[in-house]
RNA sequence: GGAGGGGUGCCCGAGUGGUUAAUGGGGGCGGACUGUAAAUCCGUUGGCGAAGCCUACGAAGGUUCAAAUCCUUCCCCCUCCA
């Protein structure tokens, strides 16, 4: 018998609120219906976050139903105030526009674009820009009471920090406009997001029975003419702390932010007490079959649960390469091709090179500064032998099979090919 | 627009003329312990150098032997009033 899809997102940890649980359910098990999940370009790449609601885009999608990507680029020139105690950084229209491109491209590994339902990506820059002001405060802003919104969660943050601005407030208009749109244009009857995304969500859901509203409502409405709002649960550590957050800022999607090295590491690296929720989320394993294999073997859990993650976000050849590069590092393996490497110049060993300026010139560490404070601490090595003076000098004696293998700490690593 | 308060290092936050590259906390980084985990403990945390120098306390000027600290102008933020 078939498993209720619904049921086993909710199984699993994807969902967190929803607006109408029974209705929700019975459109997601039943026939194709379309849903929609909105990103904002705020920035030049997806993070982790971005990347969970991904992939619940993509599960309804594998159960059949039609997905509608929307990418704001009309919300990205405004601004989600939603959890943020400052106002946003103002992106220029050039900004958004170069986002824009590199979200969407990077949205694609995620969604399906093909087969028999495939995603649509849609820009809501196409019906809020030509949008007039007063067209919209009165078809749209006419149904939004001030007192209501500034009680949701979305603008209690910035509401107590003193300084919301009008600009903010619109947001939520825009958003709930979206969905009314994309609802009458595509028939769009749920919208997913994360859970920051909530008030948003609920706004359109209600924007929608407002301007829909013919009369008492009763079961012979179509669906269609229904809104629903779904969430995925913020990815939180048991510490509370936001996943996804590295010391250089955020753990991107995107390889030239961070590099898939390091993405496997962010992974690997977590509290053991994550990787059953990490696991749960990201593979199809039992959960049983999870929670045991956690109880008996932490270790290996782990390794399993960082492989997935970096397979379903850079592929699996990315994450093979990874596998090897880490059992290089860490383990016996003795295969350096794929550890994280750079070039530099021949004639600089050649003549010898100073330690702390090779640090410096292939970027590993960021000053010479920090390359001396890190040899005096014991924290470099090269070639497996650690540094015990910061005037050590590399040749090309050093540089066994064409590269000099550098570590910081107990896992930075870089090869540095001569 | 009026009155008052404030802008300090990655973040929070002390500091009101020299001893302040600037107390403290958080975070980061390194070390020890481990399992490439967490917790804990220790160290470290602007840059370039041999001494020393340079850059830094919203911005620009000024006073002074000497300013984050005093003065002037400007910008920004907050609170109350309109």
């Amino acid at each position: 018998m078939k498993k209720s899809v619904f049921q086993s997102l909710k199984d699993r940890g994807y969902i967190y609120q929803a607006t109408h649980e029974n209705k929700i359910r019975q459109a997601v098990d039943g026939p194709l219906m379309t849903f929609y999940l909105g990103i904002d370009p705020t920035a030049d790449s997806l993070h982790i976050g971005h990347f969970f609601a991904l992939m619940m885009f993509r599960r309804l999608q594998d159960a059949g139903h039609k997905g509608i990507l929307l990418v704001g680029g009309a919300t990205a020139l405004v601004g989600d105030p939603s959890g943020k105690s400052d106002l946003r950084k103002i992106l220029s229209k050039e900004e958004v526009e170069h986002n824009l491109e590199e979200v969407r491209t990077l949205a694609k590994r995620f969604i399906r674009l093909d087969g028999e339902n495939p995603a649509l990506i849609v820009n809501n820059a196409d019906w809020i820009n030509t949008y007039s002001y007063i067209d919209f405060m009165r078809d749209i802003g006419i149904h939004f009471n001030v007192n209501k919104m500034l009680a949701a969660e979305t603008y209690a943050k910035r509401l107590n920090e003193g300084g919301l601005t009008f600009l903010e407030m619109g947001y939520m208009l825009m958003q709930a406009y979206d969905f009314v749109h994309l609802n009458k244009q595509y028939g769009c009857i749920l919208q997913i997001g994360g859970s920051d995304q909530w008030g948003n969500i609920v706004a359109g859901v209600n924007l929608g029975r407002k301007l829909n509203f013919h009369g008492e409502f009763d079961e012979s409405d179509s669906m269609e003419d229904q809104m629903f709002g779904l969430t995925c649960p913020l990815l939180m550590t048991k510490e509370g702390k936001k996943m996804g957050k590295t010391e250089q800022g955020t753990l991107w999607v995107a390889r030239n932010k961070t590099t898939v090295f390091d993405f496997y590491q962010y992974f690997y690296n977590v509290n053991d007490e994550d990787t059953e929720m990490l696991l749960k989320l990201f593979t199809s394993i039992p959960s049983e079959q999870i929670e045991e294999d956690c109880k008996n073997n932490i270790v290996k859990a782990k390794r399993l649960m960082a492989y997935e993650i970096t397979r379903l976000v850079h592929g699996a050849e990315e994450a093979d390469k990874v596998l090897d590069a880490v059992d290089t590092l860490f383990g016996s393996n003795i295969n350096f091709d794929n550890v994280p490497s750079c070039k530099i110049d021949q004639s600089l060993v050649e003549k010898g090179i100073n330690i702390v300026d090779l640090l410096t010139i292939t970027n590993f560490l960021p000053s010479k500064s920090e390359a001396r404070r890190m040899i005096q601490q014991g924290g470099i090595a090269v070639n497996g032998k650690k540094i015990e003076d910061v005037d050590t000098v590399i040749g090309l004696d050093s540089c066994d099979n064409g590269y000099v293998l550098l570590k910081k700490g107990k896992k930075a690593f870089l090869k540095v090919i001569i």
